[in-house]
DNA sequence: ATGCATGAGAC
DNA sequence: TCTCATGCATA
């Protein structure tokens, strides 16, 4: 391990150059071949205050001051931004994360959670969008709570899960000329914007899925209807919270289009700010159309993005304008990569516990010379990812889709035993497909 | 497209 | 402290 590093610091124009530089904070001279962790470096941003949330911004600060407990060893790797960067950052992003590719081999799989938490609809809406938009209906995303969730009851008696269906996708890219695609930064100032309460006035109602008066434990839910026309709008979109099939269908969809109108998936996060005043990122989007998020997220998202992609048809070349994200300086630990030995170590023991005690945490981050909280980070999110695994290139046919009904059943009740080995686990449930659901096989 | 990270809220 | 929603940074 490199004990090297130590450079917290570094030029933040980096960001396009790139600089990066080997990086083990454990401290430790221990020249454990494998325990090396390689730290890049870049500035980081987080756009908030001007934007976002400004509330939330107080509270991260109190919040950072009150449960510092482990950063100990961490001032050093924390970048600062650089002022200048605000604006190279800003463009990148733009820039950057162009979705290029033509043909994503991913086949979907749903994955449920029904977690019950409820969605605190987190919209840091402030008058962000106020300065050209007339005021556009006020983005009522109220906590859609479906309890249950669609995708399981918890009881896990019945799971309609949804067989992941696969994307098509031999989508040319094709751009209509009135689009700025890549442009999209309209002149500063020169905002026309469409509102959409306007163009909206002939529909009745797209699904905002938020009239969510409809919460109560499905215990026996229909199965989804399998398909309806490309065309055919979703025949309940309102009331009810939409099923997987829906949210599968739609993502598609919103991915076909959103591709034909020329927009990436950055410019859709950033329209969305503008229009709503929730600002999303490349990321989230893209997760959005892999159907990578759990399904109360995807309702959540969804008729956001629905009412996106109908100013976006309706909307002839007028391009949304985004008031970017004014990036702030903040700073963000460095993205610590972790050798590939090590995550063989840690998966091997998350196989083994997926929920390892703080005890055991510290002793694994001590054997593999990594920080505590790094370790505890990432099972965190290999937990996550658990739940919303995508099983990579299985491709599936129709039929295999209904046998895996039954197998997504399965897995469930199994998975969940099997995670049951902690103190208290709320009944999680999942669904996985086919390959989630071999995964957790061979791990026994 | 995804890995590691942050923070708010639930327990 | 975990979960969950999200996102920066990266391959």
């Amino acid at each position: 391990m490199a004990t090297a590093a130590s450079n917290p610091y570094l030029p933040s124009s980096s960001i396009l150059s790139s600089g990066s530089i080997v990086h083990s904070d454990s401290g430790g001279g221990g020249m454990q071949p494998g325990s090396v962790a390689v730290t890049s470096v870049s500035g980081g941003y987080r756009g908030d205050s001007t934007v976002k949330m400004v509330q939330s911004d107080f509270m991260q600060g109190a919040m950072a001051a009150s449960n510092g407990g482990h950063m100990l060893s961490h001032a050093h790797q924390w970048v600062t931004s650089l002022p200048h960067a605000a604006a190279a950052a800003a463009a990148a992003a733009v820039a950057a994360a162009e979705a290029g590719s033509p043909w994503s081999s991913s086949p979907v799989g749903m994955t449920g959670s029904p977690q019950q938490q409820d969605v605190k609809n987190n919209s840091g809406r402030d008058d962000l969008h106020t300065g050209n938009a007339l005021h556009h209906r006020p983005p009522h995303l109220g906590p859609h709570q479906t309890h249950g969730g669609a995708w399981g009851t918890t009881t896990a008696a019945h799971i309609p899960i949804s067989g992941g269906q696969q994307q098509q996708q031999s989508l040319i890219y094709s751009q209509p000329g009135g689009f700025t695609v890549n442009g999209m930064l309209s002149p500063p100032g020169s905002q026309s914007l469409v509102h959409p309460s306007l163009v909206r006035g002939d529909t009745p109602d797209l699904d905002h899925g938020n009239h969510h008066h409809h919460h109560h434990h499905h215990q026996h839910q229909h199965h989804q209807q399998q398909h309806h026309g490309v065309n055919s709008h979703d025949p309940h979109s309102d009331e009810d919270t939409p099923t997987s099939d829906d949210l599968e269908h739609f993502a598609k969809q919103f991915k076909q289009r959103r591709i034909k109108l020329g927009f990436t998936q950055a410019d859709v996060g950033l329209a969305l700010g503008t229009l709503y005043g929730n600002v999303f990122s490349q990321t989230t989007i893209c997760r959005f159309e892999a159907l990578q998020l759990s399904f109360k997220n995807m309702c959540k998202l969804k008729p956001l993005l629905n009412k996106w992609l109908e100013e976006a048809d309706s909307s002839t070349g007028s391009p949304t304008s985004i008031d970017k994200i004014a990036a702030q300086g903040r700073k963000r630990k460095k993205r610590t990569s972790i050798e590939v030995s090590v995550k063989g170590a840690l998966e091997s023991h998350f196989l083994k516990c997926p929920k390892p005690s703080a005890q055991e945490i510290t002793s694994l981050a001590d054997n593999l010379q990594l920080e505590k909280e790094v370790v505890r980070v990432w099972f965190c999110n290999r937990r996550q990812k658990e739940k919303r695994m995508t099983p990579p290139g299985v491709p599936q046919t129709p039929e295999d889709v209904y046998s895996q009904v039954g197998n997504g059943q399965f897995l469930v009740d199994y998975l969940k035993d099997a995670s049951l080995t902690g103190p208290s686990e709320p009944s999680d449930q999942r669904v996985t497909t086919t390959s989630s659901f071999h995964q957790v096989i061979l791990a026994h």
